[in-house]
DNA sequence: TATTGTTATACTCTATAACTATA
DNA sequence: TATAGTTATAGAGTATAACAATA
């Protein structure tokens, strides 16, 4: 049976092939005497849970250098890809634009990044990280590596493969692509 | 070498075993053209990525019945353990006792679960799912099983057993546990 | 007309302090 | 004193509409 059948009162549909619903079962953490149900076993559920944790773990571990993920995130993306403009930064990250210009503003403020108006295109700017930016960066690439080996600590590395990959797979078939 | 060698311009460090490596190379999407970097080796944002996807397609698929995922969870854990108190149900969502009570406000306000001071102890709720709030269950049982398997499609059973376990694993590490 | 970046705004989720009524 | 639930509030993150400047 499909674990979404755990999840059914009524008759489940056994045309599918079954596995999922073992991990529901052995994903049933008592949670301080509670039945959670089959909330352990669904995907959404689980995945919030793990990535609430390392986000909280990851702003701990970055909060000495005042960045959030999405700032880490636009600091390393203007690295790999510098003098992009706005708009090509904001939607690879899958940033709206509007909440994008008001990160930019905070990041150029502290100094980490530049905006300069680009020569073919006024409309535009050309984003790139100032020396500070870039010593920015790289102290937090640094706490990331930490951070990174701290929530992998219990997770074989070929594991953290086919977790990457699988999670690759659910984000392109939630996007409904 | 770790994957968090990855994200560094400088030598990576060789004396690691790999494997993480190639799931950042295969992860690497081009993303409109831009480089990644790291970005999608790293858990946390493989992790996000794919948790709001999850969520706007959870989101969509709950609509009809105006619910989202902290209110579905709810009425599943009520009807898992019912007459528990507030406080309990709260802790085990891992929800903030101010933000709970505004929640289960609005679920009583929409006659789906029911407060009854407890006999035993005069400040503590009892909660119970009304014949409303079974029936919004059960039809929101229905549309999430429909969004597991959608979210699932692409995803062999066998690995999201083992996807549910890396999660915990990580959501226990990065909780320091 | 369309695009780039911006402003304004709003809604959700999350977090904390302080209050009340009970224990 | 401590606990259950509440109120008020504030901070992130995210979403859309509308605008000015430029293409």
């Amino acid at each position: 049976m499909t674990a979404t059948d755990e999840m059914e009162s009524a008759e489940p549909d056994r045309t599918r092939k079954g596995g999922a619903a073992r991990a529901v079962a052995a994903a049933h953490e008592p949670a301080g005497g509670l039945d959670m149900g089959a909330l352990p076993g669904l995907v959404g559920y689980a995945l919030r849970r793990a990535q609430v944790a390392v986000f909280t773990d990851f702003n701990a571990s970055l909060a000495e250098l005042d960045l959030r993920p999405a700032q880490f995130s636009v600091l390393l993306l203007v690295r790999h890809n510098p003098g992009r403009k706005q708009s090509d930064l904001a939607e690879a990250l899958g940033i709206q634009r509007p909440n994008f210009a008001t990160m930019m503003d905070e990041l150029d403020r502290r100094g980490l990044t530049r905006r300069t108006t680009s020569r073919t295109d006024r409309r535009s700017y050309v984003i790139q990280l100032t020396a500070a930016g870039e010593r920015r960066l790289d102290e937090a690439l640094a706490l990331v590596a930490e951070h990174e080996a701290r929530i992998r600590r219990d997770v074989d590395p070929a594991e953290v493969d086919r977790l990457v990959d699988v999670l690759g797979r659910i984000h392109r078939a939630a996007s409904g692509r």
